[in-house]
DNA sequence: TTCATTTACTTTCATAGTGAAAGGAAATCG
DNA sequence: CGATTTCCTTTCACTATGAAAGTAAATGAA
């Protein structure tokens, strides 16, 4: 297999696919001044670099109902508290992503949910592992 | 058209090809018990209500060298500082995501860089409209 | 230099996924 | 009761895809 590196064509075509992933091979291929199959033979090796994890959507939450968008930082209480309470976030849906962070607290994570009542209950169970600050997303304005 | 709400097949639909979008109809279509051509109505008609929005990539930053993901929470210092901040925003790539929020500070955003001098040198220009709160990614952990 | 190898591309071809159209079954409504 | 609507399936034509084969340029060794 080639250089690790990736050149100016790659990270047009990676631009391309996060713009719109459905974008055909051949369309891409156009803008880069490949063929199709040229292009496709390159997003294959962007894959097996894992620089492409997969695909997915970009989608809208509210719309089902999840119009709570919030971001909750996490102060454990104890050192012991961790694993606990990873395995609480990995299992719940809600918690849509987690970070262990430096800086304001331990851990800093996304929440999706249909309501206040939703986030009040969840926003208890933290409770058993430490402290949190929130924050409310008005609007994604980026 | 028909009812604006969406049942349980669609949400499995929905959940499916945010896992995989690249997923075939017919493939998605055994799971939910539908003919390919069934699910691909469906599909199109989560687009024309807005649930989906797009189709993109889940991909690896720091395999281009952006190997910093920081949160920055932004305290403006003055009410006029708004809407230059925004388009300040808006137009830094490396700014991925703003949110307005209420909680924490005005703004909350999350960014990518590829370097502490990046980051150090954007920090600076944010000072420009108000102070900050810094949290950096350890790792995502979900 | 010359020949062999590698890399990255193009073209060709077989296969699979897609949307459009036509037709059918069940529910809704006057 | 028949008409309409909704949602589905089947069929069909078209397009996107990956695999294979062939080509051109670059690299490297004798």
């Amino acid at each position: 297999m080639a250089n690790q590196t990736l050149d100016d064509t790659d990270l047009q075509i990676l631009q391309c696919l996060i713009d719109n992933s459905l974008r055909s091979h051949k369309e891409i291929g156009q803008l880069v001044h490949l063929s199709g199959q040229a292009v496709g033979a390159r997003v294959r090796r962007l894959h097996d670099l894992g620089v492409i994890d997969g695909y997915t959507l970009r989608w809208n939450p509210d719309k089902i109902g999840q119009t709570v968008h919030a971001f909750v930082t996490v102060f454990m209480k104890s050192n012991t508290a961790h694993t606990a309470f990873l395995s609480f976030a990995r299992s719940r849906p809600e918690i849509i992503e987690v970070h262990r962070v430096s800086g304001e607290g331990c851990y800093w994570m996304r929440v999706r949910l249909s309501g206040g009542g939703a986030l009040n209950a969840l926003l208890d169970e933290v409770l058993a592992y430490g402290n949190y600050k929130l924050s409310l997303s008005i609007e994604m304005v980026k």
